[in-house]
DNA sequence: ATTAATATATTTGTATACAACTTGGATCTT
DNA sequence: AAGATCCAAGTTGTATACAAATATATTAAT
């Protein structure tokens, strides 16, 4: 993605840079489902008007992550878990194209900060919020592995997934699980070094569509939110 | 998708429908690739001023349709061999994902609609601009396929990907052709009723799937474009 | 005549004032 | 006291003036 959206204009850096500060805090729930963001505020937090920033919000209402209402405000929009399966189911679909559709040679650089995220892992219990911390990681290592899809389109729709359900970690994950899931999120950062360092790349698809399957049965019998 | 954009405020409803009139315009060339379009035009056309219009280019560019330069105005994107069967092939795959991810039971008139639909090729040769006319049922008969796709998820990204392929029917089909290309997509209407009627819906993805890898063929037989 | 530099016109990006709308509270009625 | 009504404050949507950037035409130098 950040190699399609070569920056370019003065504009459009701004734009991507509020755009993914906001997604990320979305994410990271320091904006939490139901939050309202002023346009006013974001305007003078980032020393613009409110212009540049609506479009910034019109965006992320369309990647469904808010919700913008006349008169009201622009709210954060809630999870429910029927939407977080559906798009898990999706996304573990998605997983297995990876491998088919035009799939990329890992780089030295990418298997390093691969095991520089995995060794972040351990000391998650140990940070000062570590559900954040863990959620952190998670996106960091995404963007990471999405190195790996060569299919453009491919690789556009698996981000704006990913940012759909990415919040659920935080939400719904219990403080007290939240060493246990870490010692999982490490495993599977070793296991797919592992396969990309072993030159079984054209495979990795099926490894990350099994690490979506276990965490979608986690995360359906986490508890049930929504509808 | 047209169940999940429940029409809701004045704002949203204008919105929508210069959205969909611009992207209709240009996936049917009235607006061709490198056309360039002025906001001060469009907004003297929809009786807005430029505000509302930037909105609609801005989703058009996010969505692979424009591209805004600053100062020079917003181009029609050109079309690309490359991508298009990059993104063809992920169509493919998605395609299959119809029959896992919630298919639907077709309804009696969307059997009635797609039957009408296949009458109207027949008429496609004998119409004053039948390239056009063609792009035009294309458009049609795909609304209607999707309201079989249960995953909201799903239907959205199958509808983004196909309006950036559709364009390549009017735009690289060659005029003696198609009478020829009408009377396969009448056939392939055809097909789907009778799937859809004798209650196999649930392998429709299997058949559509099918549908795209043969127009795949034909597209790379056409002439190259782009890179 | 050709080319480079400059100026002007055109176009998109931003700031801002105002309109449309929603929400919460105050006031009045019962 | 409970409920309805109305008003006012606050928020998003739109229009518009201006800034920034680009493209084109003009002019000057070689």
């Amino acid at each position: 993605m950040s190699d399609v959206t070569s920056v370019s204009s003065e504009a459009e850096q701004r734009f991507q840079s509020i755009y993914q500060t906001l997604r990320t805090r979305i994410v990271l729930l320091d904006y939490v489902p139901g939050a309202r963001l002023a346009e006013e505020q974001l305007a003078e937090e980032f020393k613009l008007s409110r212009t540049p920033i609506r479009r910034v919000l019109n965006r992320l209402e369309v990647e469904g992550l808010l919700e913008i209402r006349h008169g009201a405000g622009s709210f954060v929009t809630e999870l429910s878990m029927p939407e977080l399966l559906e798009v898990f189911e999706l996304r573990m679909e998605l997983a297995r194209l990876i491998d088919v559709l035009a799939p990329r040679t890992p780089t030295p650089v990418l298997v390093e900060r691969l095991t520089t995220l995995q060794h972040a892992c351990l000391d998650i219990a140990s940070h000062s919020h570590p559900k954040r911390r863990f959620a952190e990681l998670n996106l960091e290592v995404f963007n990471c592995l999405m190195e790996l899809v060569g299919n453009q389109a491919l690789r556009q729709i698996l981000e704006q997934l990913f940012y759909r359900t990415a919040r659920m970690w935080p939400y719904l994950l219990a403080e007290v699980h939240v060493s246990k899931e870490a010692a999982l999120f490490h495993s599977e950062i070793g296991e797919s070094i592992r396969l990309l360092t072993n030159n079984n790349y054209p495979s990795f698809g099926h490894l990350y569509r099994c690490h979506l399957a276990m965490a979608c049965q986690r995360l359906a019998a986490m508890q049930t939110i929504g509808v």
